[in-house]
DNA sequence: AATGAATGAGTATTCATTCAT
DNA sequence: AATGAATGAATACTCATTCAT
């Protein structure tokens, strides 16, 4: 799926590319404060080190900042994932060793998961699919490892075992951020992936 | 934990009752329709069956009508809960049977349980902690089953896995409301609670 | 041709109305000091006597405002017309009086007559039929003076003529306005009535 | 009266006269399909070919431009007028010629001529002045042809039925611009120009 | 002389809340 | 207890103008 352009007026790509980070850095940290509703415009430009005329040279609407950050929060998350995955063995090993990986990254960024997990709602009928889509793919990175097993007799699953696990364990990286309130509390980040590993591996009745 | 207390103008009590109901109802349908920020006190009001003026008789602010909803929604969801809850026999069969209900309850309230799941920043920080409460009650539901069942000797578990798994029960069952669009395409809610069980119960390598 | 219908969030018509013409009233001196761009829908309001928000109970957009004025202005400039025109006699002499009359109630209206002369292009292509047509409407009135004159035999003239005609006077009597600044040093109204009646009557070659 | 300077930064007349001609060429199509308030200075710029910081080195405000635009209109319409008064024989043939002239090169400028009636009010008070004389000038021009035939003892008028009939013939050139929407649904040019040629001269009463 | 990125004052419109009736 | 007219602070977005390069 193609990325959603957002349109600029500004001509320069290396200046609308820097703008933008400025944009996004500055946005993340007033969503995660007080939500992309609570959260002006020049609020946003403000942040960013540039005036709200300028704002809007690098964008045609607020909700385009919103998809910008969402973006960037995937770019990385993704981009940090696949670093990890090169190493695809299709071994057990590999398999927790990138969930283990997937929680790390999730932890480094809670905040912005956070944000993304809470605002998405707030894009476009026109962004949102861009967005889930993404979801998607996130959930592939795990489907491929799981494969591997397969493939190499490591592991025994139908088809929508497969789905079905690869989604759990995206939402069980992801609810380390949206219930942190009380998850963090009770475990430490090792310890949440400890407990997660072993309950997905060896589940409830196998303790033996 | 107390409930937080919402001001009405109303002495009445019987009628305050009523008047947040229909308030409730109308709402939701409404928070569902185009989430909390975009939907006016007008249209609660309308929706409500009554002026904007009358509305204001019954809470304090548009948050409040929020809160409500929250409150209510858990309400609905806990009440079915115990319901099913109440035959607490200790064993792993009635274990799965909670879950399974749980998940359907969920299912019968998707859309409510979206609303909140995405609508719940956006309380005061003064009500926030008694909607966070409701989820830490909810997650002691399943807590107290499978203590019944290490009680009876079924599973064999430490303080932490239990939280674990307890608040992984929780998270399960809200994702078939917030990963919908994907996972209903995948799943029916049969196939869905007999995955998650299954996973749940026997993990990943425990399939023989 | 129906009037457009220029939606209001109150209710009550008495108080529609009332409010609308303090608007009206407000806004018609505000464009003729400014024009219709540069004066703000917080002018509009504040020259109504009333708050921005109250303002907008009663309109949908400034453009609502504009028509409103042309609306109105036209109410005005018809209904002394028509007065005027009650005693339709088909005589040379009462013709003469009707374009007196016409003149004289421009001269009166000059400010407002000018405000719709310069404004009306600023309507949405939504409202200007209904604007266009108030001017048909009102060539159409000297156009039966005209025909009454045929009748009694009065006058001999084709179709063409007759539309010409009306047309014409119609315009005669609003360059008293927005030409103003060059007639209105050189004549006098009773001099300006005088010397059109006559040119129109007589034309440039019959001064015999 | 001398002519408004407008003033550029740039020093060569050539170039300023050549990139003003442009702007002005690129104004006018935006004026007739947007108005001034509506048309950008950027789209100016653009539609001129040139960028927003170029137009600035020409002119010194928007307004310049909506100046500018009159001017140049003005410019043509006499221009081509005084062409055709070359001839002044003061008889009555050449005077229904003029008109005949004035009202066909109206009809060649009709967006211009819509344009500058439309959008003049929006000139500053410093600019419009050298505007209205533009607008004298163009009826002393019909003076003149006027006064010709007087001296021949064409025609016998009065100072002031002579200031009358200019200016009249002045509006009814422009009107068949700005009433063009039924006016020219009801007569072709030529019709218009038999019709008012023959109401001007002959009158309403003088038809035998 | 030409460019176009940056600026920020300005503006239409919305909407939670109040309060007189 | 109910109404709905009135309020005005708040806010997204625009656009004329400037100025460094």
């Amino acid at each position: 799926m193609k990325k959603r352009e957002v349109q600029a007026s500004v001509k320069d790509e290396r200046l609308v590319q820097k703008r933008r980070d400025q944009m996004i850095k500055g946005a993340v940290t007033l969503f995660i404060q007080k939500g992309f509703h609570r959260t002006t415009t020049r609020e946003i430009a403000k942040a960013a080190g540039f005036s709200i005329g300028t704002l809007y040279e690098y964008i045609r609407s607020k909700e385009d900042v919103l998809y910008l950050v969402c973006d960037s929060i995937y770019e990385h998350v993704s981009e940090r994932m696949e670093q990890d995955l090169q190493k695809k063995q299709g071994t057990l090993e590999s398999l927790k060793l990138g969930i283990a990986n997937y929680f790390r990254v999730i932890d480094e960024m809670q905040d912005e998961v956070l944000v993304m997990y809470q605002e998405a709602k707030s894009l476009t009928k026109d962004a949102l699919p861009y967005v889930l889509n993404k979801e998607i793919e996130m959930a592939a990175m795990f489907e491929k490892l799981i494969r591997l097993c397969l493939e190499n007799g490591e592991l025994d699953l139908t088809e929508k075992q497969i789905k079905m696990i690869s989604h759990t364990i995206i939402v069980e990286g992801q609810m380390w951020s949206f219930r942190r309130w009380e998850l963090q509390k009770l475990f430490s980040l090792d310890e949440y992936i400890e407990l997660q590993t072993e309950l997905l591996f060896k589940g409830l009745t196998n303790k033996a």
